[in-house]
DNA sequence: CATGAATGAGAGTTCATTCAT
DNA sequence: GATGAATGAACTCTCATTCAT
């Protein structure tokens, strides 16, 4: 049993260390520009070995897409405890764009990049987004009723928090901001979600 | 003479014919998804014909992108004329919007989608691209000096807002919004940007 | 008739140019390696434009073969009177080096490069260099009687010497010896012939 | 290490089995008319085999170069030790011949073709035909000390000498002698190199 | 468990050639 | 007489994938 355990350990980071590999070239490159073979030679091993981990091509995208889901719900997870709805609101938005910036391969693959993995897999992540999207909007709701956001639709406010923040990470990510430093483009991200975070609490007092 | 217009004008239908097909399949399945061979069946020629009119897979790309900048300095550029400055940048942010959901491809292209083309091209895409940066943070200089938008510094408010509409773009763009139907996205659209606008508008009060 | 005439004048003269063009190109990077529209881009005509003088590729190269043999045949032909045998195989071996380094296109066509041309024109070839080579060898063979190359089968000589001289023009004409300047190569190709010649001489004395 | 060994052993076969086929193909159509297409055929694998073994085309090429290169050096190196120089210049241009005819291929490639080649690989080649040139001068030159083929400077020597045998070889390999049967063909080059050792004895006693 | 060998399909691209104008 | 438009065939080369070992 301890060597099956090993095994089956050694089976997971072989696992690991191949959609390690695949991830980082997938953002610098694009999935469809990645070959099974450079994958491979990244890790020193053969293409066919790729094979004994994963079904194929797509089935590596698909693998990468559940950790990417469950990292992100991890992150999540914590703030859902948040009795604020305004605090729990700018919690839900700020931990969003910690983590887009802190797995940049996975955000890209997750809301950016095309999905041409088969369309099995697609259902479970709409499921998902489904059910991150209605906390979102939830949490929106919760703050009308507490006085804040109040003239909008909150489908229309959900949607226009998200893009704001997906907006911010996705330029960052794709390199659309040459005219910025590394540096400089996470200090205005930051900066721009403060001025988010006053504008919501501000959104109460007008009313 | 009228035998040569008619062929002029042939020849320009046909890489019009060429670019719009090109244009589909590039946001449909990404630009290196998408083979010349694919190009050329769609629009029931040979491959060999689009040798004709273009140099090579990036030729295509690089005449896209180039059309795609125009449309766009076309629509922004009435606005530029626009006096005040709250308008102005209400106006284009407006403008940029539409822009990307009319011609998403365009869009796609421009700002979403990696850009494998030879490097020459992009340098005179970063040159525009930060000219209309500028344009936007000085618009946003000028609001600060009517007294709106005080407290922030100028880029990150212009990276702030250019991420808000390209969000809001980009997530309708690349169909990550299932839970909405057609309509309703672009509906929700209109209102997030309406939020926008009443929030710039109040942006003056509060000071 | 005078514009008749005129035609044809011109017919040939494009027929010249597109020749002359091609034959430069051959022996630059071989005949295989030459596109007709490196042809008709090299004299500012379009490709289609050289169906009308030939009938196809190997119509070009056929042609130049033509003319190649006409060339050489031309300048052997006086040669023939020489009376004194030794005499005689001097000249012929003579001219034959002057026209292979004064028409290396056409040389190269004739005894070094590949004739993937249609095998038709290959016969009437066959017919040229053999009679050429027939002259050679009755002027040894008169040599002979004359008491010069005494010792040796005349197809052995005929073979040797038409070696010599076909040795000396493709080394220099495939560029073999680029230990030597250009100047340096024809020097030295003089002298060695003028080796031969004393050779010859000297193959009376000895018996 | 049974495995290893066949393994290894199996690879080079295949390798030889390539360039066996290439060679030939080369010699019969050119190096720029064969595909790789045809290659593969004509050993029966599929086109994408051959980049198993070989970088690309060029790198056949260059294989087939190091392997005629080496057989040649090895057939001369016995000759270096040949005391009397007009007997090792002799022997030397025997053996050239020889190697020519009995590898026709790569003679054809050394000699006769163009080298479309990346060029690196050239460099090489350069200083090994310069050093044999220099060998066949030097022998000369000690000829000369010897009291043989005095009167004429040794460069033009050598490249008499070996315009002479090279003209031999590239006209039986190039197929300029339809005159004759294959055998009559080696056998009168076997003549007129006797011939050649005569002259060269005899080029002594004249001075 | 890992891989080397092999391949069919398909990529971008160039070619000689045809034909209507 | 000259050509622009078009194409099918072929090119070199890369890919994801399979399979025997």
């Amino acid at each position: 049993m301890g060597i099956a355990d090993r095994k089956e350990r050694e089976k997971l980071e072989m696992r690991a260390k191949i959609l390690d590999a695949a991830k980082h070239l997938f953002l610098e490159e694009g999935y469809s520009s990645v070959s099974l073979r450079r994958i491979a030679d990244s890790i020193e091993y053969s293409p066919s070995t790729i094979y004994l981990y994963f079904k194929d091509k797509d089935d590596i995208l698909f693998a990468l897409h559940n950790l990417a889901f469950q990292e992100l719900y991890h992150r999540q997870r914590q703030n859902l405890q948040i009795a604020d709805p305004i605090d729990r609101l700018q919690a839900y938005l700020s931990t969003y764009l910690e983590f887009a910036l802190d797995n940049r391969e996975y955000y890209d693959l997750m809301f950016i990049q095309y999905a041409p993995a088969s369309k099995i897999k697609e259902k479970a992540e709409w499921r998902y987004g489904r059910r991150a999207y209605e906390a979102l909007r939830d949490t929106i709701r919760q703050c009308q009723e507490a006085g804040y956001l109040k003239s909008v639709d909150p489908d229309a406010t959900a949607f226009g928090l998200w893009s704001f923040v997906h907006g911010l990470a996705s330029l960052i990510i794709r390199h659309r901001l040459p005219m910025f430093s590394a540096n400089q483009r996470e200090k205005l991200a930051k900066q721009a979600m403060e001025m988010l975070n006053e504008m919501l609490e501000l959104s109460r007092v007008q009313h």
